[in-house]
RNA sequence: GGGCGUUUAGCUCAGUUGGCUAGAGCACUGCCCUUACAAGGCAGGGGUCGGCGGUUCGAGUCCGUCAACGCCCACCA
């Protein structure tokens, strides 16, 4: 940046008082100032909310390079969830990011998202307004919905039930958007998009169609792990391990000759489901049994013992029974020993009501005291008969156990067989587990150890991505199905849409050569009847945002973006599926750098979730500390680092923000001008300047390595020095007259000017009202600060050190005697090297107005100060 | 069972390649209504840097080990 004066002149007409102005910088002209007598931070927030939007201060400008852009991936919040501290965290601490990167020259592409589709939402509308989705009910044009929760639940029609879901999300949108602004997110809010829109919804689509056509999405019928509640298949990656109460019941079946074998269970239900029993081949003990068969215990069925590494001779008695499907090793068992499928549990949940073919006369009437029972129930029952029987042995052994739940769930996962789509991750490949695992080494990881996490899930991946839901609110699965003469669905050459006409709901719209009559005829078609996981649309936030699929301008100067601010916890899905989907698609990350922000703890350093009633909804917080206090505490939270929510933390921000308010009245407080960087002569003033070209270098270097927390330390810790020390040291000489004064003028008003852009990536609101006092334009717009800046007008900034060092001295010696810092003091006895003394004397005239000291004395020797105060005997 | 992170003053946290008597803010105590600020200013007291062991002239910092807390993962019979 130069250093340029220009002559400007403005018109008062009140007092036809004709300012000439010199501005500091070449593009900002000053003006007249409008300094308030008694500045307030009360109303900033919804201020200049109003102006930045009327402005287009964050408007994004698409006339620029790619180079010239800096893209953020957004998070779009899921608007189903409640708020709480968390949503602001990590995206105040990105909004620095954006903020500091606009200033810096880039044109920043910050786009805002709403994640409205899925599960949360549907559970949410389900329970506000007492509806239940019935997609066998006719839709109901004249609905409308109930103004309470409706008790008991209305059931409704799929048509009707989305339409509820697009009211309510609409709704929560807006609640999202409020408090976004109200903490003055710097997104661009035309470039804004939700999961469920049409535009999404077709990006989407395409995606999926273009994994299928190379073959990295496929159908397959299979066991998958189901929610019986939202009676849908559910991913790996939302998976979540609870520790639950069970027992374990010793079980006997029986072998051909009568004698007893047992087994342990915590499933003892599953008997019926029993396909055989497994023990380790070289457990001696059971080693005679391979290859023979057992009896169950009530049903009496043949199971064949059977030897697989799995079995773990330490659990247990050491041998197992293989159920079709108890857990997860069943099914590993089950495929690799080829073993038959005894499903007896339904996909609601509850046991099948007709007695299984594979079980005998006695062994369905046993099973007619399970039919239509839900697991937990059954297992009652089944420890009963077993008891009365004598094949249970003892009590059952109480346990806690970790047991898998859909982690929006309520009951334990069972496992179903059933026909779903998947797309490649790498969990069944390792060519492609090992591509996308170097994916997560080039990408920066912000801190670098998150890196480790995303290696972790590769790593441990055990199948594709199960990417369709039994569900209604959602993008569908874009494909039907031809139906055979019998009108069997014929799943292997599914009818495919064409990529103009998405998107499609196959539920009403009729594949290309067929008619409506059809659907459902043999010899006619099905549409598919699910919708995709909500992760198979937000993976593809950046193409969506960006526009990947129609406006190829757009895509090219946005893609692949810089960064994906993002939370721990979905690394392993909202992260990592967006690398997959740009490797197959791109063939490259969608982004350079993740940066990931930590958890948000309560006060007591617990995780704050909604089961532990301890959520802090932010909006009430910043009415009451305000939005610059609130955004101080979240960027006072490292990043990566787990942060207690701290109301102390939140004041002190407030009393920054306050501290700015001060400071810069003082500072503009002395001439309705601006005075140019070469009236700027007086030692003490050059000094200050170049610790701020240290501080701005500071501040520098930690954004450009993603380090909010330390850009801020550095502009605050330098701040309040300024207006600690040199704003007392330099007061005389401002309210004084002639170059000594303009000096201080010239400084104060530089070093102010600089001050605030440093801090306008943090607090947003108070910079940008300061700014409006005596500057045109946004401080948002403005130019980083740089260190050339000033360089000139820099000198020594050991000077103010070793000046502030002194008075601290006397300061010490005034509180130790009790009396005001305004007691004169008749001789100050400076003791230092002469290289100190030296740098003293240069500010000597400042210091002693500032310690009211009539005269200072120095002598060589150790640094040492003496204050003979003019009052004080002592 | 495996991995990652955290552990420094009563509280929340800095302490970047090992280096002067370990820092900040809050809280606490004392003083000061000083013409930017009393929703303020100035000053002060307060810590065996989680435990143990090691490397080194020197360790909050490096290595080993243990512990607590948090998170992630694991085939949970």
């Amino acid at each position: 940046m130069r250093w340029a004066a220009s002559t400007v002149g403005t018109c008062d007409r009140a007092s036809t008082h004709v300012a000439i102005t010199l501005s500091i910088l070449l593009e900002q002209t000053s003006m007249t100032r409008n300094v308030p007598n008694k500045p307030s931070l009360d109303g900033l927030e919804a201020k200049w909310d109003e102006r930045w939007e009327e402005a287009g201060t964050y408007r994004f400008d698409r006339s620029k390079k790619r180079d010239e852009i800096f893209a953020i991936d957004t998070p779009p919040p899921t608007v189903s969830g409640s708020l709480h501290m968390g949503s602001v965290f990590g995206y105040v601490q990105t909004d620095t990011h954006a903020r500091y990167r606009r200033m810096a020259g880039k044109e920043v592409f910050y786009p805002m998202g709403w994640d409205d589709n899925g599960l949360p939402t549907e559970r949410r509308v389900q329970n506000y307004y007492g509806v239940s989705c019935d997609p066998g009910l006719p839709y109901d044009s004249d609905f409308n919905p109930p103004e309470e929760t409706h008790d008991p639940v209305i059931s409704i029609s799929r048509r009707n039930f989305i339409e509820l879901c697009h009211l309510l999300t609409q709704e929560d949108e807006k609640i999202f958007e409020l408090l976004w602004r109200t903490l003055g997110l710097s997104v661009d809010w035309k470039q804004s998009y939700a999961t469920i829109d049409a535009h999404s919804q077709r990006t989407s689509q395409k995606m999926f169609l273009r994994n299928l056509a190379r073959g990295e999405a496929y159908s397959q019928e299979a066991p998958v792990l189901w929610d019986v509640d939202f009676q849908s298949a559910v991913a790996q990656a939302e998976l979540e391990d609870r520790e639950k109460g069970g027992a374990y019941h010793k079980i006997a079946f029986h072998k051909p000759d009568g004698e007893p074998i047992y087994i342990e269970t915590s499933r003892p239900e599953l008997i019926c489901s029993c396909v055989a029993l497994v023990a380790h081949a070289e457990d001696e003990r059971y080693q005679p049994l391979f290859g023979s068969t057992v009896s169950s215990p009530l049903f009496g069925v043949e199971v064949p013992v059977v030897a697989h590494e799995l079995a773990d001779p330490e659990k247990g008695t050491g041998v197992a029974m293989i159920c079709t499907f108890g857990d997860t090793t069943d099914v590993t068992w089950w495929r690799e020993l080829e073993l038959p499928t005894r499903a007896v549990i339904q996909h609601n949940g509850r046991f099948q009501s007709e007695p299984p073919e594979w079980l005998s006369k006695d062994g369905a009437d046993v099973y007619a005291e399970l039919a239509g029972l839900f697991p937990n129930q059954a297992r009652r029952k089944m420890a009963e008969l077993l008891a009365e029987s004598g094949d249970l042995d003892g009590e059952p052994k109480q346990i806690m156990h970790q047991v898998k739940f859909y982690e929006k769930g309520d009951r334990p996962l069972e496992i179903v067989t059933s026909r779903q789509w998947y797309i490649r991750n790498g969990g069944r490949d390792d060519d492609l587990r090992k591509e996308l695992l170097i994916r997560g080494e080039n990408l920066d990881w912000i801190p670098d150890f998150m890196g480790i996490r995303y290696q972790h899930w590769v790593d441990g991946l055990n199948g594709d991505w199960l990417i369709s839901r039994q569900r209604f609110f959602g993008v569908p699965i874009p494909l039907w199905y031809r139906l055979d003469e019998t009108g069997a669905i014929e799943y292997e050459s599914p009818l495919i849409p064409n990529e103009d006409d998405l998107p499609i709901d196959p539920s009403s719209h009729v594949p290309i050569g067929f008619k409506e009559s059809q659907r459902g005829q043999p010899g006619g078609f099905a549409g598919d009847p699910d919708i995709m996981d909500t992760w198979a649309t937000s993976s593809l936030t950046p193409q969506i945002a960006g526009h990947w699929d129609n406006d190829p301008d757009l895509w090219e100067r946005v893609f692949p973006m810089d960064i994906r601010p993002q939370g721990p916890e979905i690394i392993r899905t909202w992260l990592f599926s967006s690398t997959v989907r740009a490797h197959f698609e791109h063939g490259v990350l969608p982004w350079q750098t993740a940066t990931i922000n930590g958890w948000i703890l309560d006060p007591d350093r617990k995780k704050m979730s909604k089961s532990k009633d301890n959520v802090v909804t932010p909006l009430p917080l910043i009415e009451e500390y305000g939005s610059e206090a609130v955004r101080y505490w979240a960027c006072n939270g490292r990043p990566g680092v787990d942060t207690a929510l701290d109301y102390g933390v939140m004041k002190i921000g407030r009393r920054l923000a306050i501290k700015l308010l001060n400071g810069a009245r003082f500072a503009l407080g002395f001439s309705d001008s601006d005075v140019d960087v070469s009236a700027i002569t007086e030692p003490l003033d050059r000094s200050m300047l170049a610790g701020l070209a240290e501080t701005v270098d500071r501040a520098t270097n930690a954004f450009e390595a993603y380090d909010y927390t330390r850009a801020l330390e550095a502009a605050e810790k330098s701040f309040w020095a300024w207006t600690d020390d040199y704003l007392e040291l330099v007061k005389t000489r401002a309210y004084g007259e002639g170059p000594t004064a303009t000096s201080a003028h010239a400084a104060l008003q530089l070093a102010l000017s600089v001050y605030l852009r440093l801090f306008a990536p943090f607090l947003p609101f108070v910079t940008e009202e300061v700014w409006s006092w005596w500057r045109d334009g946004s401080v948002h717009r403005a130019a980083w600060p740089s260190a050339d800046e000033f360089a000139r007008a820099a000198s020594d900034s050991r000077v103010l050190e070793s000046v502030s060092n002194v008075l601290g001295s006397v300061r010490r010696a005034k509180s130790d005697a009790k009396v005001s810092m305004r007691a004169e003091v008749n001789r100050l006895y400076v003791t230092g090297s002469a290289e100190e003394v030296e740098l003293i004397q240069q500010g000597a005239g400042d210091l002693r107005e500032a310690a009211r000291a009539t005269e200072i004395l120095y002598s060589d020797g150790e640094f040492s100060v003496e204050s003979e105060l003019a009052d004080s005997s002592s």
